[in-house]
DNA sequence: TATGAATGAGCTTTCATTCAT
DNA sequence: AATGAATGAAAGCTCATTCAT
């Protein structure tokens, strides 16, 4: 359930003001940038209003519901972001093999050119501040579950689970920021050579 | 460099007691506990106290040295415990295929049989918590890629690179909790095999 | 080197409200008598809250970067004080003998007029809790040393070890507080009067 | 009123035996070292104990009523050290200039060679954690004031406040800590010869 | 629309003391 | 005579949130 929203912004359903839409987005960089910096747990509004430039922490609980609002709202933009990307990417697809490939070469590039907002979301992921509504969205946004089956209808690939076949090329994704962060050496081209080569053994239908 | 211990059970390079270690034990398990439920950022003395019944949470700082000790210890009991499940079950493995196969298996097993402590790990591995040493292991610790080079040299695998495919086999299990989480149906021998298979094609040398 | 001042009073050079001073004011005059009462050890936020008539610790943390910060504040304020008075008795000493004498007097009485800030600034001086930078004044402040050289160059004092004089001196005045804790009694009038006579004969040139 | 003694030393007026009071000097001269390197405030039970090689806090607790007995215990023991030093040296003073003149050098010297005691003696007093009866003891026991009278009944010594001339040659004795502490390279022979000339000059007879 | 002030609950840690053994 | 274990109060400090202006 939902909790009670007592933000500025869901009083009344009412229409956002230009204003206060860039004061939002301005909280939720630098948000963003705070738990990425110092996690989750010292991402404090005080730290928060420092890196926006606020004066008060007052004029974040002013814009947001509570702090599980903002977060949410940190989500729900990152999200935005990767599925804009990702959307523009994918147009055009014809083949579920090259619709992987180019899935998995799109999304490794996003995430290691967003490692600061890849490592917010993991924080909050992690870290249960999330309603169940946001919560459910990062299990539901993946397509490539849906590429992987349309592949099999299509006699592309062979009959592997494609729910476990796509959490685990989603999980090969999600893990570049930690690779880097213990290989700051990694060529990510050469990683997506990798697990595009991975992929494709792994699914293809063996003649 | 390590922090300073203060607690009673390191002033001096003391043993320690029977009680000592049983206290010890005792914190321990319900820090993971607490941990694994509410999240490591709610996971206060306070929360750890009550589960385990102790009378203040004077009584953790009297046997740890501080916060930090104790997930350092809570780190150290799970890798101790995962160590001794997986030395067992890799005893007298010979070729690699059918060594990775069994890693992946012994591990979905740990993992899927130990989620309170996967999880607890995994939120202090992702808060930072750790002291160098600690954390080290936390990478070392995975054999999976000496046996993707043994299988390499002794032509069983292909050319792949053996830390990124490393890297995702053991992202691969270390998904298992998540995936429970939002499919609690899910079998794990199913997922086993899936993994097997889908590992075995994408290593194995072509003929 | 300084301690990073954290509170909202520091936080960029800010310019204080009308509202912060007047509350920093009254925050470290409970300090000042919180000190004087139960001494260093015990004045805790606690005590000093209770006796500000402030709803919770938190907003002498609120004000103030720390108790370190506090205690620093209690000692430049008393000492602005003490500067003051002095600075203005002092104004227009011709001769050595002369301005030895107004110092005493004056010194005596400020003492006795101020023996709450007195003792908590003592309280401070002795437990250490001071920065460098705080606890040098302590000892730079005292201009009877300059007195005393000034008088020894005109010919009015003898050769002396100005240093140990101007100790002797100071410990005299700075004794005042001893004394009236144990003889309440004491004419203070008199005390100042014997203190003068006293050195002046340590102090005069023997014809 | 004095605390309730609870120790085992003070149970019944019982007889101590050579074990306990073997213990209980240990534990006041470990007392006594943490004092003066830590300052009162934290001179805790357990750094105590460190110091003095005791397995556990409890044995302090066992042989002294509270804090407050081991901290009366400390300022009996220095004061009785100082007692039997300066007895032994005023033994057979005849005139008072020159029981003066011992009285001071002596006491200087004392100091010097005890810093560390000293400087727990006065952390001590400054701490309020006297009861009234030991307080007291810090006062009386200054015998400069008997001197002083003694030599102006005999004519050799003008008529001074003994009182007020007495605590300004206390503190000035006292003060020789403070003083080494800023100005660690002082000469004491030269600090006891400026404070015998000052003194004779301020207490005899003018002729 | 924004600000500074205030609140009170919560945090980890240290402490003197008690007690069973 | 001594020990290790435990206790609970208190400490300084941070936090998200509220509120008057």
């Amino acid at each position: 359930m939902l909790i009670q929203a007592k933000s500025r912004a869901r009083e009344q359903e009412r229409a956002r003001t230009f204003t206060e839409t860039g004061r939002r987005a301005q909280i939720v960089t630098a948000a963003i940038e705070t738990i990425a910096d110092l996690g989750y747990a010292r991402a404090s509004f005080t730290q928060i209003a420092q890196r926006a430039g606020l004066s008060s922490t007052g004029l974040i609980s002013y814009h947001f519901a509570g702090k599980q609002e903002l977060m949410g709202q940190v989500v729900t933009d990152v999200y935005t972001l990767i599925s804009e990307f990702m959307t523009e990417r994918m147009r055009g697809m014809a083949g579920a093999a090259q619709a992987l490939e180019t899935y998995i070469r799109a999304n490794v590039e996003f995430v290691a050119d967003h490692r600061t907002q890849m490592k917010a979301l993991l924080e909050i992921f992690l870290h249960g501040g999330l309603t169940y509504d946001a919560g459910t969205e990062l299990v539901v946004l993946s397509p490539v579950e849906e590429i992987l089956r349309g592949g099999q209808q299509a006699g592309e690939f062979r009959g592997f689970d494609a729910r476990v076949m796509a959490a685990v090329i989603q999980r090969a994704i999600d893990g570049v920021p930690f690779l880097l962060e213990t290989h700051p050496d990694l060529d990510l081209n050469v990683y997506a050579d990798e697990l595009v080569m991975l992929f494709t053994l792994a699914t293809r239908e063996s003649s």
